[in-house]
Parts: C-alpha cells; sequence; structure tokens
DNA sequence: TGACTTTATGCAATCGTTTGCAATATAGAC
DNA sequence: GTCTATATTGCAAACGATTGCATAAAGTCA
C-alpha cells in the first residue's frame, strides 16, 4: 500500500472544497460553522482515503508539539519503572506523548539533553533527577519552560512537585523497629544532595529523637547495592552493638544485606532491615525486605497531570503533592536477639 | 527570562542577511556556502540569542520528525527497563528521540497507540509487542513505517528482528540440568502466542529428546507469576516425580518458587529450577536463580540502531540479528536429591 | 577588455494546518 | 422590494525552517 499519506488539500479537492472548510469540518469545534452535508461529504472522504492529521504541521502553526520530556538519571534503577508507566499513562490520556532521556546524573549531561528536548520544542518537563539546589530547573524557568518534579524534589521553591513524605516514611521504620525493642540503630543514608537523601536522614534522626535515641548515620554517595554495601560496611565494622539499620533505599538496602553476608551476619537474627520504595520483587528476596512503600506509578499520574493542567492553564502556582508511604512488614526485621 | 524562542528569521534581521544565509550558515553541511565573516557573525549572534533551531519546523519541511515510537506490552516487568535504556542510548546517539507507549496485550489497543504515534509522524517504530503472527506488523507494513522487532519475533518474516536465541538458551538450561542428573524434567512454558514461549518451549522439547527424554510441558497463559504459580502447580500436583523445571522466563520461575512454597518442596533440594532472561534482582531471591542470561541493553541499542540505519538508508532488506545467551549458575539448581 | 567560471547571497516556494477577515448567499423583518 | 442579520465558504497569511534557482559580485585567463 504506502500511500502516501493524504493531507487536507487532497480531501479538499476531492470535495471540490476549501482547505480551510475541511480543517473545520474535521475539528469537532469549528464542525459548526460548516453545513451538514458538507462536513458529512468531507468526513466521509476522509475516511475514505484514510486522513490522519499532520500534528507536526498544526503543531508548528499552533506553537506547541504535545510532546512531554521525562528525564529519569537511570532507567535501569526498578523504582523508576513503575513512575514511567504512570507518567505514560496519565500522559496518554491527556493528549500528550512522552520522550523519554535517560540522562544521568551529571547536571551538564541532564542539560545536554534538556537542549535537545528544547528543539524539539516539548510543552513540558518532567524531572525525576532533581539534586537538592538544581541548575537544571533554574535553566528551565529561565527559558519559560513548565517543569514538574517527581520523586525527588529540591530544596527551594520554584516548582511544583509531587514526591513521599520521606520523614513520615522514616518515622515508619523507626517506630517499627522501636516496638520491636532495638535501640541501637543505624541509618544507611541516600546521597544527601538528593532530597530523598537529606530528608530521609532527617526524618531518621527527627524520629530516633522522638524515642530519645541517637542513631549513627553513614552515607552512600550514590543509590546502588554497591555503595549501601560499603557504607553498611562502615557501619557494622564501627559500631559491633546495631541491632538494626533502616536505609534510605531498597537497593541500599540490598547492599547492606550482602554486607551482612559478608561479615557472616543473619538478617534478621542479627540485624534488622528496612528498606524503602517497597520496589518490585522485594518480596521474593532473602529475607523477604521490610520496607516503606511509596506508590510510584500514581506519583507518576499525578505529575503528569499536575503538568498537563499547569500547561493548559498556563498557571503559575506551585503545589507539592506529598503522598503518604505506608510500611510493609515482611520478614527482615525482628525483634533483636540476644547475641551468643 | 523566558524571551518567546529566537528565530532565523530574528538572526537575519539582527546580521542584516537574509534568512536563507543564516540557515546554510548554521547547518554544518551547507557550511561551505557563506563567506567565513558573515558565518561567524551569524554564529555570534545566534549564540547571543540563544537560539534553538525548531526541529518542527525544519520536519515539517523535511518530511520526517525525528521520533520514534517504542511499543512496550508491560513497562511494569522488569526486562522492558533494559532493553528501554539501550534503546534510549542508541536513539540518542543516531539523533532521534523515543516515544514510549505501555501499549499493553491487546491489539485493538496497540493500534490505537500506533495510530497516535502516527499522526505524531513518527519515522519509525520498534515492537517489543508483538504475538507470532500480529496484526500490528501488517498495519504498520501497509503504512510503509519502518519497523523493528525487538525481544519477541513474529512467525512470518516481514520485519527485520533482534532476539535472543530461544532454542539456544533452553537447551543451555536442559543441558545443565541433564548434567547435573536430572530426568524427569518439566517445563513451564510462556504464551505460546508470543515467540518465546512457543520457541523456548519447541527449544525445551529438542533438547530433551536430544538427550533420549521427553519431558512434561504446562502453559503460562502471560507472563506473570502468578500464571507461573499456576501452571507449576499442575505440573506437581499432576506427577510427583518431577526433580526438576525449566521455566521460559524469571517471572514465571518466581511463580514456580511460589508453587513449591506452598507445597512444602524445597529448591534446589526437591526441585531444581532454572528460569530465562536474568532479569535484574535475580541473584537476591532465595534461592538465588539459575537463569538463562540476555543481554537486553545491547538487544536495545542494536535494535535502536538498526532502525535508525534502515530509515536513513531505505533499505528494505529483513535482517534478523540473534543474540548468544549464556549460562548462569546459582543457587536453584542441584543433583537431584533422593526423596525422604 | 571581454568571455567565463567561481563564490556568495537573495528570492520565493514549500511542508500541512489553522484562523481572522472578507465575500457571498440566504433568510427574515418591515 | 429594500435592508439587515445570519449562515457558509473562500482567501491568504501565518508558523519556522529548507533549498533549487536566479542573480550579482569577484576572480581567471588570454
Amino acid at each position: 500500500m504506502n500511500r502516501p499519506a493524504a493531507t487536507i488539500k487532497q480531501i479538499a479537492d476531492a470535495t471540490g472544497v476549501h482547505p480551510s472548510t475541511v480543517s473545520r469540518a474535521l475539528d469537532p469545534k469549528k464542525r459548526h460553522l460548516v453545513a451538514d452535508d458538507v462536513a458529512t461529504r468531507i468526513a466521509t472522504q476522509a475516511e475514505a482515503l484514510g486522513y490522519r492529521p499532520n500534528r507536526l504541521a498544526a503543531n508548528l502553526r499552533l506553537g506547541r508539539s504535545d510532546l512531554i520530556g521525562v528525564l529519569l538519571p537511570d532507567i535501569a534503577n526498578p523504582v523508576f519503572a513503575p513512575i514511567l508507566g504512570g507518567i505514560a499513562e496519565a500522559l496518554s490520556a491527556e493528549g500528550y506523548a512522552p520522550i523519554v532521556a535517560d540522562a544521568g546524573n551529571s547536571s551538564c549531561q541532564q542539560i545536554t539533553f534538556v537542549e535537545t528536548l528544547l528543539s524539539q520544542r516539548v510543552d513540558g518537563l518532567i524531572l525525576a533527577t532533581v539534586s537538592q539546589d538544581d541548575e537544571l530547573v533554574g535553566f528551565c524557568i529561565d527559558r519559560g519552560l513548565p517543569v514538574i518534579l517527581v520523586n525527588r524534589s529540591e530544596a527551594r521553591d520554584r516548582v511544583p512537585s509531587v514526591v513521599s513524605d520521606d520523614d513520615m516514611g522514616m518515622r515508619l521504620a523507626v517506630d517499627h523497629l522501636v516496638e520491636l525493642g532495638h535501640r541501637r540503630i543505624a541509618h544507611v543514608a541516600g546521597p544527601l544532595s538528593t532530597s530523598t537523601g537529606a530528608l530521609r536522614r532527617d526524618g531518621f534522626e527527627r524520629a530516633m529523637s522522638r524515642h530519645g535515641l541517637i542513631g549513627v548515620v553513614r552515607e552512600a554517595t550514590v543509590y546502588t547495592r554497591e555503595a549501601g554495601a560499603e557504607a553498611a560496611g562502615h557501619l557494622l565494622d564501627g559500631a559491633d552493638d546495631i541491632t538494626a539499620i533502616a536505609a534510605a533505599n531498597d537497593l541500599l538496602a540490598l547492599g547492606v544485606l550482602d554486607a551482612l553476608k559478608t561479615r557472616g551476619l543473619r538478617c534478621p537474627e542479627d540485624v534488622s532491615l528496612v528498606g524503602h520504595n517497597d520496589m518490585p520483587l522485594m518480596d521474593v528476596v532473602s529475607p523477604p525486605l521490610t520496607t516503606v512503600r511509596i506508590e510510584h506509578r500514581e506519583m507518576g499520574r499525578i505529575a503528569a497531570r499536575m503538568l498537563a493542567e499547569r500547561i493548559k492553564s498556563g498557571s503559575a502556582e506551585i503545589r507539592h503533592v506529598v503522598l503518604r508511604p505506608e510500611l510493609v512488614v515482611r520478614g527482615s526485621t525482628d525483634r533483636p536477639q540476644p547475641r551468643a
């Protein structure tokens, strides 16, 4: 087949009317401007020719693209899959399509990606990449590009965001451990340059002090298993009376598990462990991970809808949506056992 | 700031030349057509105005979009994250941007998505969704849209594809089990409407008969843990002398694990288990899963590059790339133990 | 100096839609 | 039968870039 894609002009010629009439007849909102019989003739002709409007052309005229850029720091990190899923779902419902970019963590590389997206004339941007004080955000604001942050927020209040309540998440984790009887609790923090790293650390300390406890904290410089193992190693080697660890993230928690294993420590018998995110498959690891569940898919959906709304209304209101996390108790936490 | 995006015309006015000269000066390939001093004046002016070419406009003229549609059956399935990562990486290197659509498994819903992509005028399509005989493929061919299949292929030879060698994968799995001493081996097949389901089943049977063995096969109707558990349940309840199971996919294998657990059977002591894909985190489940590793990221990269090549050259050659899988032996397989 | 090539630039059409304005026709009012 | 309101439609200019063709200026050579 491979017909060369029908245009409005061809329909116009075939029906003997002017292109502008065709355009109006095919636009539901302008449909009433053209006579009924003409409109139906146009409609059937369009159908016959297999007409698909060329949005490139329309959008050039209208100054839009119906495209939204989605910047992820690391597509391979399992938490981003559900976020992206939610974004894709909600965007397509709003008539937008997501362009995804796996932009890494470096600000400069991210800006390169955004420049490409800018030349594609994306209508807006969803950032899952930001650090606490991110160059990229300013870059987008300068260019008047509607932006929304998802999963991570920034310290300054410049753009809307959809995140989880990190403080509450850590409180759930700590309260659970304390309730089980733990007192010597450590925290493997995420990179403190990210909001999740910093806010969860703060949340940990706040929750601990609420119980009159002081916890040890060790920062992992990236959200990876290896970094988690290394941080946990320092923690365990530095103080051997730690009975529980709360990690800032499941990937870090898996690293903690590795560190425990190499030291011959059992989880939860010797050390209890709580993760954060409840990313896919956390129920099948050994032991099944107790963790703080975040509705990532919903997070993506909300962010996409807010951005679409923002673009359509042109509003500049800076709204922050904070989702309530939930503790999921599985096998990696137990009461502290007297050591042999 | 929010300057309203500089255009070629503004640069032309500012430098006192014609827009066409600006266009030429800014295009590396046409750069030699304009005098050096003029070109540098234009370049600095463009820089000063923060000019970003409007690809919408250029592409309208050029009849392209630099956009590639990527259709996934299920973004939440962890195998697709690395594939998508590879695609995104390679596409951006080729100057394309991926539009991802989480299109589900229904052919009709997928076609709806493709129609949207078509109206965005995507230059090509990467399909990770196809079934053995897929309507969608014909649909795209009819419209002359360059297409490439990734991960799953179709029975007919209509379009290029990048897949893993499913036959070899199953041979690796079966040979490993036989070598350990297993004789009563069963297979939990994936949906036979997908190439991976059908070819891996065939591969299983071929590998078994090569050893003079006949295996039991049970099909799971979808690639999910639940379906895997159900299929394994039938297998285990039907014949209690099975000592090993090869699953068509890791998700199914996890389901098998569930089924074993509910029946009080241990893995690998009572039943050995081999998965397929080596998706993320398969080394931390309990027991760590022996599985057939597929380089998904590389698969995505190759597919993206092939599609880009195909679009640029306009060639219609139908090439099939088959990647060699690799067996990863972990803790879920062992020699068969005499049952108590 | 005249004929001829080379180099640098401008002109204008084009890609496919959308939309303000103008033009025509038809109906309704008196 | 004239006049105004209303309903349809056409016209043409956008949107921002690209490019074949024409043109003008400069350089080459005898």
